[in-house]
DNA sequence: TTGTATGCGTTATCAC
DNA sequence: GTGATAACGCATACAA
C-alpha cells in the first residue's frame, strides 16, 4: 500500500481520498513493531525502577509519574524494568535486546554496576542521581550534601549542640545509595566546622522504623535537641514519637529535612526543609534522555539541583538541654 | 545464521560450540522488535495507570509495582500508560498499534469508555475494578459496598446512630469511580437497614484534605461518634483533626476503614479495616491476563475479594453523645 | 544434521 | 504522480 500520504511526497487529491476511505473502512492502524524494526528505532524509553519488595517513597512514585506524563507529552512510551537481585534478568533485556531507544536509570548507588554495563552498550542513558566518580553520563540528583551541611549549620546557629542524622534504611546506606552517602558526608562536615556531637543513625523508610528510630535516639542521647532527616517516609513516625515524648516542636526540639514539600507541609508544625523537585526532576530526565537520543555525541550534561531550603516552624533556637 | 540452538531441533555439538564462540565473539543478542514482528507477539503488557496531575495514592503504587513484579517473573515488560483527559494519543497507540499483548486497566469508572473501545479491539485486557454491567471482561476488584456494609454494621452494633462515610474527591466520586460509588450504595444500605443517620462526604486523596473535611464534618455534626472511609490517605489528617479537638479513639470516637495494611496499622490506634491486598491483586491480575492471552476464548472470569475486617483498637461502644 | 529462502508490516527507493 | 520492490532482523519451513 502506498503511504506517501505523510507528506513525503506529493500526491494526487482523489488518490488520497481513496486511501482515507480504506483506512477508515479497515481501520487501519501501522504496526509500530514494523515501523520499529525499519525505523531503527522504538519510540520507548526504559525507566530502571528499584523493585517492589522494599515499597517505593513517595519521591520516586513522583519520578515515575512524572517520567511517564512527560515522556507522553512527546509521545514516547515507557517501560518500565525492575532491577534489582532477582531482577537481573529484565534489566539485561532492556539494554541488549533493542526494545528502547534509551533509559532512565533511578536509585543510583556511589559505584553502580548498571552504569558501567550501559555505558559498554553504547545505549543513551541518563541517571535519576548519579555515582561517585563518573562525568561521562548525564543526570540529575539533589545536591543532599550541600543541603544538608546547610540545615545543620542552621541548627548551629540556633544554638543546638548535639545533633543527629536520620538517614535512610541499613540497606540502601550498605549498598552506597547515593543520597545516603552524600548527605552523611555534608552532615560530617558541618558538625565538624562547627564543632558539633553529631549522631547518625540509618532509619527505613516507614513510618514505624522512624518512630522507633526517634525514641532510640531520645532514649541513648537525652541532651539531643535537633535532627536533620532525609527520610521523608519517617517523618510521620518521628512526629508521633515525638508527641509521646511530650516534646513539642519547635520549643523543645527542632527538625529540618529534606522531603518532597507535601510531606514538609504535611508535618506539624510545618517543616523547615529543603523541598525536592521530584515532579521537575522526572520532566527534566527525559529532556536529558532526549537530547542523548538525538544527539548523541554532545558531551554529558549534569544537573544538580539545590533548591532553597523553606523556612518553616519547626526549628527554634535550643534550649539549654532537654533535661533541664 | 542458524538459530536453532534454541533446541527447537538435534544439532551437532561441535556446530553448536562454533556458533556459541561467534556468539561472545560478537556480543550478539536477539533483537526483540525483529522478534515480535515474526512471532506476532511483544512479550508487553500494557498497564493503564491515572495521570501523575492527581498523584497517585499508595495503594495505587502498590498495583503498579506488584504487576511490573509479577511481569517480570515470567519475562513479560510492561509499558505504562498514563490514562486521562489528555493522555488520549498515549492509549489509543496502546490498543490499536500493537505494542503490547494484553492491557491492564486501572481505576475504573462505572461507565467506562475504555472498556468498550478495548473489547473492540479484541485486544486481550483485564480491570483492576470493574463496570457496572459489563460481564465480558476479566476483573479483580475488592468488595467495597459488601465492606463498606460490614463496617457500619459494626459501628451500629456498637451502638453509633450517627455516622459518616468519608469518601474519595468530589472529581472520582463525581466522574463515577467504582470504588466511591459502591461504598457509597453500601453505605446507604447499611444507614436503611439500620435506621442510623448517615452523612456521606467527599474528600481529597491528602492528609489536609483528611483534616479539613473532619473538621468540617464536627463542626457541623455535633452529634457525630463515628466514621468510616475508604480514603486511605485522608487518614493521617482524620488523626489529626482528632487529636486537635481532644477527641480520643476509641473513647470518644470509632473510625474504620478499608485500606492497605500499612495504613491501618500506622494509625494511631491501630485502625480496625479491611485490609485491601493489593500486592496480591496486582499479582493476580497480571495471571488473569496471562490467561486472556494465552487462552483467549475461555470465559472471562471475576474476582471480588472480600478480605476480612480485622478488629484492631479503633472502634468501640458509642457514648451517650460527643457532647455530653 | 545443516544451509537457504520466505515472510512478518513498514518505510524508502526505484522505475514507470 | 503512482505502483512495484527491497530491507529492517528474526524464526521457521523446506531443501540438501
Amino acid at each position: 500500500m502506498s503511504y506517501a500520504l505523510s507528506g513525503k511526497r506529493p500526491v494526487a487529491n482523489g488518490t488520497r481520498r481513496r486511501i482515507q476511505d480504506v483506512i477508515d473502512e479497515l481501520g487501519y492502524r501501522p504496526n509500530a513493531t514494523a515501523r520499529a524494526l525499519k525505523e531503527g528505532r522504538t519510540r520507548t524509553i526504559g525507566l530502571v525502577v528499584p523493585p517492589a519488595r522494599n515499597r517505593l517513597t513517595h519521591m520516586q512514585l513522583d519520578f515515575v509519574a512524572s517520567v511517564v506524563d512527560a515522556a507522553a507529552r512527546v509521545d514516547l512510551d515507557v517501560l518500565l524494568s525492575p532491577s534489582g537481585r532477582d531482577h537481573d534478568r529484565s534489566f539485561e533485556r532492556l539494554v541488549s535486546e533493542g526494545r528502547v531507544d534509551g533509559i532512565i536509570l533511578m536509585e543510583i548507588r556511589l559505584e553502580d554496576a548498571r552504569v558501567g554495563r550501559l555505558q559498554d552498550s553504547g545505549l543513551p542513558f541518563v541517571g535519576i542521581g548519579h555515582t561517585a566518580g563518573d562525568r561521562q553520563m548525564s543526570w540529575i540528583d539533589v545536591d543532599y550534601a550541600g543541603l544538608v551541611r546547610h540545615s545543620v549549620r542552621h541548627l548551629a546557629d540556633l544554638g543546638h549542640r548535639r545533633v543527629a542524622l536520620i538517614t535512610r534504611s541499613p540497606e540502601l546506606v550498605s549498598a552506597g545509595y547515593g543520597p545516603a552517602c552524600r548527605a552523611r558526608d555534608g552532615f560530617e562536615a558541618a558538625v565538624a566546622e562547627r564543632g558539633l556531637d553529631g549522631i547518625e543513625v540509618p532509619c527505613g523508610d516507614d513510618a514505624r522504623s522512624g518512630q522507633e528510630c526517634l525514641e532510640a535516639l531520645l532514649r541513648s542521647h537525652p541532651d539531643l535537641t535537633a535532627v536533620t532527616t532525609i527520610n521523608e517516609a519517617a517523618l510521620p513516625g518521628i512526629q508521633r514519637a515525638l508527641a509521646d515524648t511530650g516534646l513539642r516542636v519547635p520549643y523543645d526540639f527542632s527538625i529540618t529535612g529534606v522531603a518532597a514539600r507535601t510531606w514538609a507541609e504535611d508535618f506539624r508544625p510545618p517543616l523547615t526543609a529543603a523541598d525536592v523537585p521530584a515532579l521537575e526532576m522526572g520532566e527534566k530526565a527525559v529532556s536529558l534522555l532526549v537530547e542523548r537520543i538525538t544527539a548523541p555525541d554532545t558531551p554529558p550534561r549534569h544537573i544538580l539541583l539545590t533548591p532553597p531550603i523553606s523556612l518553616r516552624s519547626s526549628t527554634a533556637a535550643a534550649r539549654t538541654g532537654r533535661q533541664g
